[in-house]
DNA sequence: GTCTATATATTGATAGAC
DNA sequence: GTCTATCAATATATAGAC
Protein backbone atom coordinates (compact mmCIF):
# COMPACT_ATOMS: atom_id res chain seq x y z
CA UNK A 1 0.00 0.00 0.00
CA UNK A 2 1.77 3.07 -0.85
CA UNK A 3 2.20 6.05 1.32
CA UNK A 4 1.18 9.43 0.78
CA UNK A 5 3.79 11.79 1.81
CA UNK A 6 6.44 11.20 4.24
CA UNK A 7 10.17 10.39 3.84
CA UNK A 8 12.16 6.99 4.97
CA UNK A 9 15.01 7.28 3.03
CA UNK A 10 17.16 4.77 5.39
CA UNK A 11 14.55 1.83 4.70
CA UNK A 12 13.30 2.93 1.56
CA UNK A 13 16.31 1.80 -0.64
CA UNK A 14 17.17 -1.43 0.94
CA UNK A 15 13.56 -1.83 0.77
CA UNK A 16 13.01 -1.38 -2.97
CA UNK A 17 16.15 -3.94 -3.39
CA UNK A 18 14.46 -6.63 -1.11
CA UNK A 19 11.32 -6.10 -3.23
CA UNK A 20 12.55 -5.90 -6.42
CA UNK A 21 14.89 -9.32 -5.69
CA UNK A 22 11.86 -11.03 -5.03
CA UNK A 23 9.19 -9.90 -7.69
CA UNK A 24 12.22 -10.11 -10.73
CA UNK A 25 13.16 -13.65 -9.07
CA UNK A 26 9.42 -14.94 -8.67
CA UNK A 27 7.64 -12.73 -12.03
CA UNK A 28 11.22 -11.84 -14.49
CA UNK A 29 12.92 -8.77 -14.58
CA UNK A 30 11.02 -7.81 -17.83
CA UNK A 31 7.84 -8.94 -16.42
CA UNK A 32 7.88 -6.79 -13.38
CA UNK A 33 7.21 -3.07 -13.59
CA UNK A 34 8.53 0.15 -11.99
CA UNK A 35 4.91 0.51 -10.50
CA UNK A 36 4.64 -2.89 -8.87
CA UNK A 37 8.07 -2.58 -7.13
CA UNK A 38 6.73 0.66 -5.68
CA UNK A 39 3.72 -0.95 -4.95
CA UNK A 40 5.07 -3.72 -2.55
CA UNK A 41 7.81 -1.33 -1.44
CA UNK A 42 4.69 1.33 -0.22
CA UNK A 43 5.80 4.17 -2.29
CA UNK A 44 4.60 6.21 -5.79
CA UNK A 45 6.54 4.67 -8.54
CA UNK A 46 8.53 8.55 -8.88
CA UNK A 47 9.78 8.07 -5.86
CA UNK A 48 12.05 4.54 -6.70
CA UNK A 49 13.63 6.81 -9.20
CA UNK A 50 15.57 9.18 -6.48
CA UNK A 51 17.25 5.44 -5.62
CA UNK A 52 18.15 4.19 -8.91
CA UNK A 53 18.51 6.29 -12.33
CA UNK A 54 16.63 3.17 -14.00
CA UNK A 55 15.36 -0.34 -13.80
CA UNK A 56 18.52 -1.35 -15.85
CA UNK A 57 21.08 -0.14 -12.88
CA UNK A 58 18.44 -1.83 -10.56
CA UNK A 59 18.70 -5.26 -11.87
CA UNK A 60 22.71 -4.60 -12.84
CA UNK A 61 23.36 -3.37 -8.78
CA UNK A 62 21.11 -6.63 -7.18
CA UNK A 63 23.58 -9.09 -9.60
CA UNK A 64 26.50 -7.53 -8.83
CA UNK A 65 26.40 -6.99 -4.91
CA UNK A 66 25.49 -11.05 -4.74
CA UNK A 67 28.09 -11.46 -6.30
CA UNK A 68 30.98 -9.65 -4.21
CA UNK A 69 28.70 -10.98 -1.24
CA UNK A 70 29.36 -14.81 -2.80
CA UNK A 71 32.87 -13.86 -3.16
CA UNK A 72 33.38 -12.32 0.33
CA UNK A 73 32.05 -15.04 2.02
CA UNK A 74 33.38 -17.65 0.60
CA UNK A 75 37.25 -18.58 2.42
CA UNK A 76 39.24 -21.08 1.64
CA UNK A 77 41.80 -22.54 3.26
CA UNK A 78 44.64 -23.42 0.83
CA UNK A 79 46.55 -25.26 3.74
CA UNK A 80 44.29 -27.62 4.36
CA UNK A 81 43.66 -31.10 2.27
CA UNK A 82 41.81 -30.97 -0.92
CA UNK A 83 39.09 -33.37 0.11
CA UNK A 84 38.50 -31.17 3.00
CA UNK A 85 38.64 -28.24 0.87
CA UNK A 86 35.91 -29.63 -1.27
CA UNK A 87 33.61 -30.93 1.11
CA UNK A 88 33.79 -27.29 2.82
CA UNK A 89 33.13 -25.86 -0.50
CA UNK A 90 29.89 -28.11 -1.80
CA UNK A 91 28.67 -27.71 1.74
CA UNK A 92 28.88 -23.33 1.61
CA UNK A 93 27.72 -23.47 -1.45
CA UNK A 94 24.46 -25.22 -1.34
CA UNK A 95 23.62 -22.98 2.04
CA UNK A 96 24.64 -19.73 0.43
CA UNK A 97 22.38 -20.84 -2.10
CA UNK A 98 19.67 -21.56 -0.39
CA UNK A 99 19.92 -18.70 1.55
CA UNK A 100 20.17 -16.31 -1.21
CA UNK A 101 18.02 -18.44 -3.39
CA UNK A 102 15.95 -15.48 -5.14
CA UNK A 103 19.70 -13.64 -5.95
CA UNK A 104 20.67 -16.95 -7.16
CA UNK A 105 17.95 -16.92 -9.06
CA UNK A 106 18.51 -13.68 -11.19
CA UNK A 107 21.78 -14.67 -11.56
CA UNK A 108 21.47 -17.18 -14.41
CA UNK A 109 18.54 -16.19 -15.17
CA UNK A 110 18.16 -12.92 -16.02
CA UNK A 111 21.95 -12.26 -17.32
CA UNK A 112 20.63 -11.86 -20.80
CA UNK A 113 18.41 -8.66 -19.89
CA UNK A 114 22.02 -6.90 -18.67
CA UNK A 115 23.68 -4.47 -21.16
CA UNK A 116 26.74 -6.15 -22.69
CA UNK A 117 28.54 -4.10 -20.41
CA UNK A 118 26.73 -5.03 -17.26
CA UNK A 119 26.83 -8.53 -18.49
CA UNK A 120 30.53 -8.45 -18.90
CA UNK A 121 30.79 -6.94 -15.17
CA UNK A 122 28.54 -10.08 -14.09
CA UNK A 123 30.63 -12.81 -15.85
CA UNK A 124 33.95 -11.41 -14.64
CA UNK A 125 32.99 -12.09 -10.97
CA UNK A 126 31.14 -15.31 -11.65
CA UNK A 127 34.79 -16.05 -13.74
CA UNK A 128 36.19 -15.47 -9.97
CA UNK A 129 34.29 -17.95 -7.75
CA UNK A 130 34.20 -20.68 -10.56
CA UNK A 131 38.02 -20.42 -10.02
CA UNK A 132 38.07 -20.73 -6.29
CA UNK A 133 36.46 -24.34 -7.20
CA UNK A 134 39.04 -25.05 -10.07
CA UNK A 135 42.17 -23.88 -7.51
CA UNK A 136 40.33 -26.88 -5.03
CA UNK A 137 40.34 -29.18 -7.93
CA UNK A 138 43.63 -28.51 -9.46
CA UNK A 139 45.03 -28.84 -5.90
CA UNK A 140 43.30 -32.41 -5.34
CA UNK A 141 44.55 -33.47 -8.88
CA UNK A 142 47.71 -33.27 -8.26
CA UNK A 143 47.57 -34.37 -4.67
CA UNK A 144 46.53 -37.50 -6.38
CA UNK A 145 43.19 -37.18 -4.64
CA UNK A 146 40.82 -36.54 -6.93
CA UNK A 147 41.11 -37.58 -10.68
CA UNK A 148 38.86 -36.22 -13.56
CA UNK A 149 39.43 -35.91 -17.06
CA UNK A 150 38.55 -32.97 -17.76
CA UNK A 151 39.31 -29.62 -14.70
CA UNK A 152 37.40 -26.91 -16.49
CA UNK A 153 34.03 -29.07 -16.91
CA UNK A 154 34.56 -30.49 -13.71
CA UNK A 155 34.10 -27.19 -11.76
CA UNK A 156 30.98 -26.23 -14.39
CA UNK A 157 29.51 -29.46 -13.60
CA UNK A 158 29.68 -29.22 -10.11
CA UNK A 159 28.44 -26.04 -9.59
CA UNK A 160 25.37 -26.58 -12.01
CA UNK A 161 24.68 -29.55 -9.77
CA UNK A 162 25.08 -28.10 -6.72
CA UNK A 163 23.18 -24.69 -7.81
CA UNK A 164 20.51 -27.13 -8.85
CA UNK A 165 19.24 -27.38 -5.24
CA UNK A 166 17.03 -24.17 -4.98
CA UNK A 167 15.07 -25.27 -8.24
CA UNK A 168 13.85 -28.46 -5.56
CA UNK A 169 14.08 -27.12 -2.14
CA UNK A 170 11.49 -26.25 -0.06
CA UNK A 171 11.49 -25.20 3.85
CA UNK A 172 9.80 -28.53 5.83
CA UNK A 173 10.38 -30.90 3.21
CA UNK A 174 11.67 -34.22 3.37
CA UNK A 175 15.68 -33.75 3.77
CA UNK A 176 17.04 -31.07 5.89
CA UNK A 177 19.92 -29.22 5.21
CA UNK A 178 22.36 -30.73 6.55
CA UNK A 179 20.88 -34.25 5.21
CA UNK A 180 20.99 -32.46 1.61
CA UNK A 181 24.52 -31.28 2.51
CA UNK A 182 25.52 -35.02 2.86
CA UNK A 183 23.73 -36.36 -0.17
CA UNK A 184 25.94 -33.81 -2.40
CA UNK A 185 29.05 -34.39 -0.52
CA UNK A 186 28.62 -37.74 -1.75
CA UNK A 187 27.91 -37.47 -5.27
CA UNK A 188 30.36 -34.75 -6.00
CA UNK A 189 33.20 -36.67 -4.12
CA UNK A 190 32.38 -39.92 -6.58
CA UNK A 191 32.42 -37.45 -9.55
CA UNK A 192 35.90 -35.94 -8.66
CA UNK A 193 36.82 -40.04 -8.17
CA UNK A 194 37.43 -39.90 -4.70
CA UNK A 195 35.79 -42.76 -3.33
CA UNK B 1 10.64 -7.59 -43.25
CA UNK B 2 6.77 -8.18 -43.11
CA UNK B 3 5.45 -9.02 -46.43
CA UNK B 4 2.01 -7.29 -47.33
CA UNK B 5 -1.03 -9.89 -48.37
CA UNK B 6 -0.66 -13.62 -49.93
CA UNK B 7 -1.05 -16.40 -47.99
CA UNK B 8 1.71 -18.81 -47.01
CA UNK B 9 -0.24 -21.43 -44.30
CA UNK B 10 1.73 -24.31 -44.54
CA UNK B 11 5.23 -22.29 -43.42
CA UNK B 12 4.28 -19.51 -41.25
CA UNK B 13 2.77 -21.31 -38.91
CA UNK B 14 6.15 -23.54 -37.74
CA UNK B 15 7.50 -20.53 -38.63
CA UNK B 16 6.08 -18.48 -36.17
CA UNK B 17 6.88 -21.48 -33.47
CA UNK B 18 10.89 -21.49 -34.30
CA UNK B 19 10.99 -17.64 -34.24
CA UNK B 20 8.96 -17.31 -31.00
CA UNK B 21 10.98 -20.33 -29.32
CA UNK B 22 14.44 -18.33 -30.52
CA UNK B 23 13.13 -14.95 -29.31
CA UNK B 24 11.94 -15.79 -25.88
CA UNK B 25 14.75 -18.03 -24.99
CA UNK B 26 17.85 -15.19 -26.16
CA UNK B 27 15.21 -12.34 -24.55
CA UNK B 28 12.69 -14.17 -21.90
CA UNK B 29 8.87 -14.22 -22.51
CA UNK B 30 7.99 -10.98 -21.40
CA UNK B 31 10.56 -9.12 -22.86
CA UNK B 32 9.58 -10.44 -26.58
CA UNK B 33 6.71 -8.08 -28.11
CA UNK B 34 4.45 -10.10 -30.41
CA UNK B 35 5.13 -7.54 -33.06
CA UNK B 36 8.71 -8.83 -33.12
CA UNK B 37 7.76 -12.48 -33.33
CA UNK B 38 5.46 -10.84 -36.71
CA UNK B 39 8.43 -9.02 -37.92
CA UNK B 40 11.13 -12.25 -37.22
CA UNK B 41 8.38 -14.04 -39.48
CA UNK B 42 7.80 -11.67 -41.83
CA UNK B 43 3.92 -11.37 -41.31
CA UNK B 44 2.01 -7.91 -39.57
CA UNK B 45 1.42 -8.66 -35.78
CA UNK B 46 -2.48 -9.45 -36.25
CA UNK B 47 -1.42 -12.70 -38.57
CA UNK B 48 -0.49 -14.68 -35.80
CA UNK B 49 -3.83 -15.11 -34.16
CA UNK B 50 -4.83 -16.65 -36.50
CA UNK B 51 -2.52 -19.63 -35.11
CA UNK B 52 -2.66 -19.23 -31.59
CA UNK B 53 -5.40 -17.42 -28.86
CA UNK B 54 -2.79 -15.64 -27.70
CA UNK B 55 0.96 -15.50 -26.32
CA UNK B 56 0.59 -17.87 -23.36
CA UNK B 57 -0.68 -20.41 -25.47
CA UNK B 58 2.31 -19.64 -27.97
CA UNK B 59 4.69 -20.10 -25.28
CA UNK B 60 2.93 -23.27 -23.48
CA UNK B 61 2.70 -24.71 -26.91
CA UNK B 62 6.48 -24.90 -27.08
CA UNK B 63 7.18 -26.31 -23.85
CA UNK B 64 4.74 -29.03 -24.19
CA UNK B 65 5.76 -30.02 -27.73
CA UNK B 66 9.50 -30.24 -26.43
CA UNK B 67 8.69 -32.12 -23.53
CA UNK B 68 6.76 -34.62 -25.37
CA UNK B 69 9.39 -35.17 -28.02
CA UNK B 70 12.15 -35.43 -25.64
CA UNK B 71 10.08 -38.22 -23.71
CA UNK B 72 9.51 -39.93 -27.19
CA UNK B 73 12.73 -39.21 -28.26
CA UNK B 74 14.21 -41.44 -25.19
CA UNK B 75 13.82 -45.40 -25.67
CA UNK B 76 15.60 -47.13 -23.24
CA UNK B 77 16.51 -50.83 -22.90
CA UNK B 78 15.19 -52.06 -19.22
CA UNK B 79 17.13 -55.69 -20.32
CA UNK B 80 20.40 -54.06 -20.24
CA UNK B 81 22.62 -53.83 -17.99
CA UNK B 82 21.76 -50.76 -15.64
CA UNK B 83 25.85 -48.66 -16.29
CA UNK B 84 24.95 -49.26 -19.86
CA UNK B 85 21.79 -47.61 -19.87
CA UNK B 86 22.90 -44.82 -17.60
CA UNK B 87 25.53 -44.11 -20.30
CA UNK B 88 23.51 -44.43 -22.68
CA UNK B 89 20.84 -41.73 -20.62
CA UNK B 90 23.88 -39.31 -20.00
CA UNK B 91 24.91 -39.30 -23.76
CA UNK B 92 21.53 -38.83 -25.21
CA UNK B 93 20.37 -36.08 -22.63
CA UNK B 94 23.77 -33.71 -23.23
CA UNK B 95 23.04 -34.48 -27.32
CA UNK B 96 19.41 -34.01 -27.18
CA UNK B 97 19.76 -30.84 -25.05
CA UNK B 98 22.33 -29.18 -27.34
CA UNK B 99 20.15 -29.64 -30.41
CA UNK B 100 17.54 -28.09 -28.89
CA UNK B 101 19.12 -25.25 -26.45
CA UNK B 102 16.75 -22.66 -26.94
CA UNK B 103 13.49 -25.16 -26.46
CA UNK B 104 16.04 -26.48 -23.06
CA UNK B 105 16.20 -22.95 -21.83
CA UNK B 106 12.77 -22.02 -21.70
CA UNK B 107 11.48 -25.22 -20.36
CA UNK B 108 13.26 -24.07 -16.97
CA UNK B 109 13.75 -20.70 -17.33
CA UNK B 110 10.13 -19.43 -18.08
CA UNK B 111 8.15 -22.01 -16.27
CA UNK B 112 7.09 -19.22 -13.79
CA UNK B 113 5.47 -17.33 -17.13
CA UNK B 114 3.01 -20.28 -17.41
CA UNK B 115 -0.39 -20.33 -15.93
CA UNK B 116 -1.25 -22.53 -12.95
CA UNK B 117 -2.74 -25.13 -15.46
CA UNK B 118 -0.52 -24.74 -18.16
CA UNK B 119 2.28 -25.53 -15.43
CA UNK B 120 1.08 -28.28 -14.15
CA UNK B 121 0.84 -29.81 -17.29
CA UNK B 122 4.66 -29.32 -17.96
CA UNK B 123 5.93 -30.44 -14.35
CA UNK B 124 4.17 -33.49 -14.91
CA UNK B 125 5.80 -34.00 -18.34
CA UNK B 126 9.04 -33.04 -16.82
CA UNK B 127 8.21 -35.25 -14.16
CA UNK B 128 7.73 -38.39 -16.57
CA UNK B 129 11.33 -37.89 -17.56
CA UNK B 130 13.05 -37.97 -14.41
CA UNK B 131 11.17 -40.98 -13.74
CA UNK B 132 13.16 -42.43 -16.59
CA UNK B 133 16.30 -41.91 -14.80
CA UNK B 134 15.15 -42.78 -11.57
CA UNK B 135 14.34 -46.44 -12.85
CA UNK B 136 17.72 -46.60 -14.15
CA UNK B 137 19.58 -46.13 -10.59
CA UNK B 138 16.85 -48.33 -8.99
CA UNK B 139 18.06 -50.48 -10.80
CA UNK B 140 21.64 -50.13 -10.58
CA UNK B 141 21.55 -49.67 -7.06
CA UNK B 142 18.93 -53.21 -6.89
CA UNK B 143 22.35 -54.75 -9.00
CA UNK B 144 24.75 -53.10 -6.12
CA UNK B 145 26.73 -51.35 -9.55
CA UNK B 146 25.59 -48.22 -7.77
CA UNK B 147 25.74 -46.83 -4.37
CA UNK B 148 24.15 -43.59 -3.73
CA UNK B 149 22.27 -42.19 -0.45
CA UNK B 150 19.23 -40.94 -1.94
CA UNK B 151 18.27 -42.00 -5.10
CA UNK B 152 15.77 -38.76 -5.78
CA UNK B 153 18.12 -36.12 -5.05
CA UNK B 154 21.05 -38.20 -7.56
CA UNK B 155 17.80 -37.84 -10.00
CA UNK B 156 17.10 -34.34 -9.82
CA UNK B 157 21.19 -33.58 -9.52
CA UNK B 158 22.81 -35.12 -12.20
CA UNK B 159 19.99 -34.02 -14.43
CA UNK B 160 20.92 -30.30 -13.41
CA UNK B 161 24.63 -30.98 -13.77
CA UNK B 162 24.02 -32.20 -17.66
CA UNK B 163 21.45 -29.92 -18.60
CA UNK B 164 24.06 -27.34 -17.18
CA UNK B 165 25.83 -27.89 -21.10
CA UNK B 166 23.59 -25.61 -22.71
CA UNK B 167 24.79 -22.37 -20.69
CA UNK B 168 28.73 -22.99 -21.71
CA UNK B 169 28.69 -24.89 -24.93
CA UNK B 170 29.59 -23.02 -28.26
CA UNK B 171 29.85 -25.05 -31.68
CA UNK B 172 33.58 -25.11 -32.78
CA UNK B 173 34.64 -24.75 -29.11
CA UNK B 174 37.81 -26.60 -27.27
CA UNK B 175 35.39 -30.22 -27.41
CA UNK B 176 33.83 -31.91 -29.72
CA UNK B 177 30.02 -33.37 -28.07
CA UNK B 178 31.85 -36.96 -27.83
CA UNK B 179 34.47 -35.57 -25.68
CA UNK B 180 31.58 -33.95 -23.70
CA UNK B 181 29.71 -37.06 -23.35
CA UNK B 182 32.76 -38.91 -22.02
CA UNK B 183 33.70 -36.15 -19.82
CA UNK B 184 30.17 -36.36 -18.26
CA UNK B 185 29.74 -40.02 -18.18
CA UNK B 186 33.35 -40.28 -16.61
CA UNK B 187 31.52 -37.65 -14.00
CA UNK B 188 28.21 -39.11 -13.54
CA UNK B 189 29.61 -42.84 -12.93
CA UNK B 190 31.48 -41.47 -10.40
CA UNK B 191 28.79 -39.95 -8.88
CA UNK B 192 26.62 -43.09 -8.42
CA UNK B 193 29.93 -45.14 -7.01
CA UNK B 194 30.43 -47.30 -10.05
CA UNK B 195 33.95 -46.64 -10.32
C1' DG C 1 -4.58 -16.04 -44.28
C1' DT C 2 -3.08 -11.60 -44.05
C1' DC C 3 -3.57 -6.79 -43.99
C1' DT C 4 -4.57 -2.08 -41.88
C1' DA C 5 -6.39 0.35 -38.29
C1' DT C 6 -7.52 0.84 -33.79
C1' DA C 7 -9.28 0.15 -28.86
C1' DT C 8 -7.52 -0.15 -24.47
C1' DA C 9 -4.09 -0.71 -21.13
C1' DT C 10 0.39 -0.35 -19.41
C1' DT C 11 5.05 0.80 -19.58
C1' DG C 12 9.67 3.61 -18.12
C1' DA C 13 10.79 7.87 -17.02
C1' DT C 14 10.42 13.01 -15.96
C1' DA C 15 8.68 17.67 -14.09
C1' DG C 16 7.35 20.34 -10.59
C1' DA C 17 4.81 20.96 -6.07
C1' DC C 18 5.47 20.26 -1.23
C1' DG D 1 12.29 12.14 -0.27
C1' DT D 2 7.92 11.64 -1.92
C1' DC D 3 3.87 12.93 -4.24
C1' DT D 4 0.78 13.86 -8.37
C1' DA D 5 0.37 14.32 -13.03
C1' DT D 6 1.77 13.39 -17.37
C1' DC D 7 4.44 12.36 -21.80
C1' DA D 8 5.68 9.32 -25.29
C1' DA D 9 6.27 4.74 -26.41
C1' DT D 10 4.73 0.28 -26.55
C1' DA D 11 1.92 -3.64 -25.34
C1' DT D 12 -1.90 -7.36 -26.41
C1' DA D 13 -5.65 -8.22 -28.80
C1' DT D 14 -9.64 -7.41 -32.04
C1' DA D 15 -12.51 -5.78 -36.19
C1' DG D 16 -13.30 -5.58 -40.71
C1' DA D 17 -11.48 -5.18 -45.59
C1' DC D 18 -9.54 -7.97 -49.14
Amino acid sequence: MARTHGSRAEITGPLIRDEARRLFARNGYAAVSMRQIAAAVGVQAGALYAYTPDKQALLHDLLQSHMKELLAAWRDDPSADPLTRLERFVRFHIDFSLDHADAVFLSYMELRNLTPENFRNIAELRGRYEDALDQILQAGAEAGVMHMMDRKLTTLAMIAMLTGVINWYREGGRLDRDRIGDIYWGLARGAVGAN
